[in-house]
DNA sequence: CAGAAATACTTGAGCTAGCAACTATTGTCA
DNA sequence: TGACAATAGTTGCTAGCTCAAGTATTTCTG
């Protein structure tokens, strides 16, 4: 409900740039993340590392009780399909950092589970997410300002959320 | 210089919740990100409209001096590598939206160049992606919120640009 | 001015993610 | 209990992106 109004036939709304005012806002949510993704990405790669995605698998199970977490779960925390989780979790297994166990009470559910080489690597990783990471905070915002948009980043994602 | 410390065999740094304190913002930033997009395209396809890469072509050569813009720098400003973005706009001209010009005094550079067909599928697709964008944001931020988050985000941006 | 280096873009191969369809298991209710 | 709906996860297909190599053009240098 409260669908805000789109106004689709008069184009004479006082665009300052080209966009609604949410828009400029948004192009910077948009580029900061994909600059940030892709300096974290390159930095993996010059190290010989793996990709990102990886590390966010693993820094999630590690954070996670037992270290293990429900495939629905899991995708759901980092924002992708269940379909894509299964296979990134393959890709993971074949490298002997995760394995897949089973839930005795509901046998529809599967975790993946962390295993010792898969702390180990997120151990390697860790340093160099970190770094790229306080390039890009530390270097330009104090601390109070990073949680300031933390915080309004997580209200921003939970109106997204909601259905 | 001045890297923090990685500490890479001491598992004893204080993390409250298993990451830097950056890593928080970090990944408030990637959900909503990945959730506020995930509306957008939703609610694209769902009106029958193609996906937001289009749009973001579009807008962007639409603010564009002459709607016009060279490859590399619409690669640029979209975020993308210039191979990604050949293809992409071979799409958009394969759909009549757009049309490949030449540089007279620079045979190298090409530029991608707005058709009447292309603003008008722009003006059809930004009223959905508007709504989207007024659903994330102007439910729970207020204006000055908005815009402080965007300057935040610039200066972010910035700074992961550095070499 | 010729040749080397740099720049702008395109192309081909490979990888990854999303969608929709499918299997297996559990829950509901008549 | 028995059928039907709901839930959890996997798999085939396809679209789109990145990377590296390739082509064309321009700029730099001796």
């Amino acid at each position: 409900m409260s669908e805000t109004a789109t106004a689709t036939t008069s184009p004479s709304t006082q665009d300052s740039c080209g966009g609604t005012p949410h828009r400029e806002a948004w192009l910077a949510l948009a580029r900061a993340h994909a600059a940030i993704t892709g300096r974290m990405q390159e930095a993996l790669t010059a190290a010989g590392l793996p990709p990102l995605a990886w590390f966010e698998v693993l820094a999630t199970l590690a954070e996670a009780p037992e270290e293990k977490l429900k495939m629905g779960d899991l995708a759901e925390a980092l924002v992708i399909t269940r379909g894509g989780l299964t296979k990134l979790v393959d890709r993971l297994i074949k490298a002997g950092l995760l394995e897949r166990t089973f839930c005795e009470t509901d046998r529809r559910v599967s975790y993946a589970t962390l295993l010792p080489a898969g702390v180990e690597l997120m151990e390697e990783m860790r340093p160099v997410v970190s770094a790229e990471l306080d390039v890009a905070f530390a270097a330009n915002l104090s601390e109070g300002e990073a949680d300031d948009l933390r915080e309004t980043l997580e209200r921003l994602r939970g109106s997204a959320c909601e259905v």
